[in-house]
DNA sequence: ATATTATCGGATATTTTTATCCTTTAATAT
DNA sequence: ATATTAAAGGATAAAAATATCCGATAATAT
């Protein structure tokens, strides 16, 4: 479904948006301890989301990464979009290049329905969503 | 969502569905003409078919692939089970090693649904099903 | 029996994804 | 100013997925 990639990726933010906003940065060794990712290809990752401002970092001591206000109301589908691209969503479940209502796949109109469900779902979740189960023990980063 | 080979494995018994029945066998190279795919790449998705009784092949003159009666009755769950295996199905969308409903990952309640959803559609879609949609120039394998 | 045909299966190559290493850059603290 | 700290980014390595090649095997036809 997702790369191993975004799944760091999705990870990471929740991880990242459960902890306080302020001052308070987080480093990229706690992180990939938080959610159990290798750390140096875990920053690969995150220089990605910073680039693309769905998190912001700074060098240095107290240096790390942090997700203030509004970026705690980034969506899912935001987040693969940006590593995994749109393909998930928009792209065609048997590969055809060029597959669309007038040239569908054999099983177009079966994944329509799924396509939709899970685009909506993702659209509609958020960090702060996600972060809530984390914070109260319900859900859980690793293992 | 599928790999390439899953990908290839389910367009390319879609095709041999679409064949009549009977003493007809189709060959290796006009099937991965029909679904565009590499020859040899193929071969090797088509062997595992054969191995996991999916399909049924025969060497020599007039040998080639088919799928009789029963075999049409195929589940695409079933296709993608035997080349992906089941972590579509099954596994944790955030790559938890053990998520469950106790140990829930970040997102196991928003994908449940979906997960529901997709299995039920691929365990009641079979190879005739898809076959017709084909065979009625309706859906396509290619481009 | 022998030649021909087409899948099977092992070995290998290529590409993509995942992962690591190390130098550079920028921020802070002394 | 200087040392220290942590992310950024380039280079490289390892693993997995995709793809190709070719000899072995089995079936048919002559």
């Amino acid at each position: 479904m997702f790369s191993k990639a975004c799944k760091y990726a999705i990870n990471a933010m929740i991880y990242i948006s459960t902890l306080p906003e302020g001052n308070d940065r987080v480093g990229l060794k706690e992180i990939s301890k938080a959610i159990n990712s290798p750390e140096a290809f875990t920053a690969k990752i995150l220089q990605i989301l910073v680039r693309e401002n769905l998190l912001s970092s700074l060098k240095g001591p107290n240096g790390g990464f942090e997700i203030h206000e509004e970026g705690r109301k980034t969506q899912l589908y935001r987040i693969v979009q940006v590593i995994d691209g749109d393909q998930i969503f928009t792209g065609c479940a048997l590969g055809l290049e060029k597959c669309s209502e007038d040239h569908p796949c054999a099983v177009h109109n079966k994944f329509k329905a799924i396509r939709e469900h899970l685009s909506g779902m993702m659209m509609t979740t958020t960090l702060e969503d996600m972060a809530k189960g984390i914070q109260n023990g319900t859900n859980f980063l690793k293992i």
